[in-house]
RNA sequence: GGGUCGAUGCCCGAGUGGCUAAAGGGGGCGGUCUGUAAAAUCGCUGGCUUACGCCUACGCAGGUUCGAAUCCUGCUCGGCCCA
């Protein structure tokens, strides 16, 4: 495992930049700032949902968040929501999504823990399993906390009054989500829940379930949903996301691929850049006078120096730029190896270059396909074992036959 | 429970018997341009077939018809109204 980026860094930082920088909203940031200063240690919740165990680096921002906090202290609760996957998540109507059995969630769990540890500090995090207080949860809890919320105040929840409002189905169970993630936070007493900013409505039921329950409420800090590589808000539905996961050479191209307006956004909530240093990056984009290309450059070895190493991150700076910007050849190709002559139609599918024979004459037609170089002209070219030629699609797709 | 409207390709959405592999938009992919940015612009976007052509596809199952996404019956799912 390579240095991680927290190693060395210090947690000299302001308890006023901890609530501002990257920080969309906090309720109530007056109370939550008063209890910093006086030196409360605090149980930060984060939950998450184990249907989906892939986290992107919009998910990072917070996680960052969590590990400030922890430098200072603060303890985080992570909350596995096994309960409420294993029922099913019905939000998104025309996605069936099966019940997750057990052995899924666990691994889904796993897997999850495993990118969340690399930003998050493990000794200093409690794990909670919902089903350790829903396994036995009575209908008669269930329905006392159902007689707590009225339907307008859940209507009051734009995603749901717009569904409601166009005519769109809508299940108790749906309505019921805000309230069952508000009582985790009973169920583990938490001070602070940190979530984006689209989890603002459930969070904030959880403080009203806190309150009407005799606890003090929790606080809550909203992070900003960061855009994805195509300005859009980064999620897995707009095929825009960078991947905690991905090898760094990827997470490089994805993070030059970005639109440029995403720059000051992600040096504020991706990196530890000193403020005054970001203010610099703000002006001197808006006077234009820098390239951007060089902040992104900047940007994309940070992310990458988190998420993998430093070194790791000077070996994709590099291959980005044999690959793209002289538009070398890249020096790790997937290698196809040929059984007998074979036609290049049938090779783009057999190397997945193409997902089926129409689709590779179609990129033939196109002219995207190129062997060694040359752009090929018709279906009819074959290739003979032992050729140890590139095959290539697109910019980025390469193959080296042999 | 009754009435009524609806279910179309990855998504949205047009299409009320043949000219429909299905308008249009989005997304995606590929070309030009570039900083693998944006914007712009061109092309492609079910499968098999080098062409002719064939197969599969408009919620599911049947039916009418020379011919159905389009008509009929039943079913499933959903919206709205009445109770």
């Amino acid at each position: 495992m390579p240095a991680t980026w927290y190693e060395e860094r210090k947690a000299v930082i302001s308890v006023d930049e901890l609530l501002t920088r990257g920080v969309s909203e906090v309720i109530i940031e007056s109370d939550l700032r008063a209890r910093l200063e006086r030196g409360d240690k605090l149980r930060l919740k984060q939950g998450f949902d184990p249907s989906r165990p892939h986290m992107h680096i919009g998910h990072a921002v917070g996680l960052r968040k969590l590990r400030t906090f922890q430098e200072l202290g603060h303890q985080v609760v992570l909350i596995v929501g096994d309960w409420t996957a294993q029922i099913g998540d019905p939000s998104g109507r025309d996605e069936t999504r099966p019940r997750l059995t057990a052995d899924v969630v666990q691994e889904h769990a796993r897997l999850f823990m495993e990118q969340f540890f690399r930003i998050v500090d493990r000794d200093r995090t409690e794990v909670r399993w919902q089903s350790e207080w829903y396994g036995d949860f009575k209908l008669e809890q269930a329905l006392d906390l159902a007689g707590r919320f009225t339907l307008a105040q859940m209507l009051a929840h734009e995603t749901f009054r717009k569904r409601y409002e166009a005519g769109q189905p809508l299940t108790i169970l749906e309505l019921m989500y805000p309230m069952l993630q508000g009582y985790d936070s009973v169920a583990v007493q938490a001070d602070v829940e940190f979530g984006g900013t689209d989890q603002k409505f459930n969070n904030l039921a959880g403080r009203e379930l806190m309150q009407q329950m005799g606890m003090q409420p929790q606080h809550v800090l909203l992070v900003p949903l960061i855009p994805g590589t195509d300005g859009r808000k980064m999620g897995k539905s707009f095929n825009n996301t960078v991947d905690v996961m991905l090898p760094p050479a990827e997470m490089f191209g994805k993070v030059m691929s970005m639109t440029d307006d995403v720059l000051p956004l992600y040096f504020e909530v991706l990196t530890d850049i000193p403020l005054d240093e970001l203010n610099e990056i703000r002006a001197a984009l808006a006077a234009g006078s820098i390239n951007p290309r060089n902040l992104k450059v900047q940007v994309a070895r940070a992310i990458i120096s988190q998420f993998h190493s430093p070194a790791e991150a000077d070996e994709a700076e590099a291959a980005f730029i044999r690959q793209f910007v002289r538009r070398e050849l890249p020096e790790d190709m997937p290698v196809h190896t040929l059984n007998g002559a074979t036609n290049v139609v049938d090779l783009l599918v057999d190397a997945q270059l193409a997902s089926s024979k129409s689709e590779a004459r179609r990129l033939i037609d196109g002219g995207g396909v190129r062997v060694d170089g040359e752009k090929v002209e018709s279906y009819d070219l074959t290739l003979e074992p032992g050729a140890a030629v590139v095959v290539q699609v697109g910019r980025r797709k390469f193959v080296q036959v042999q």
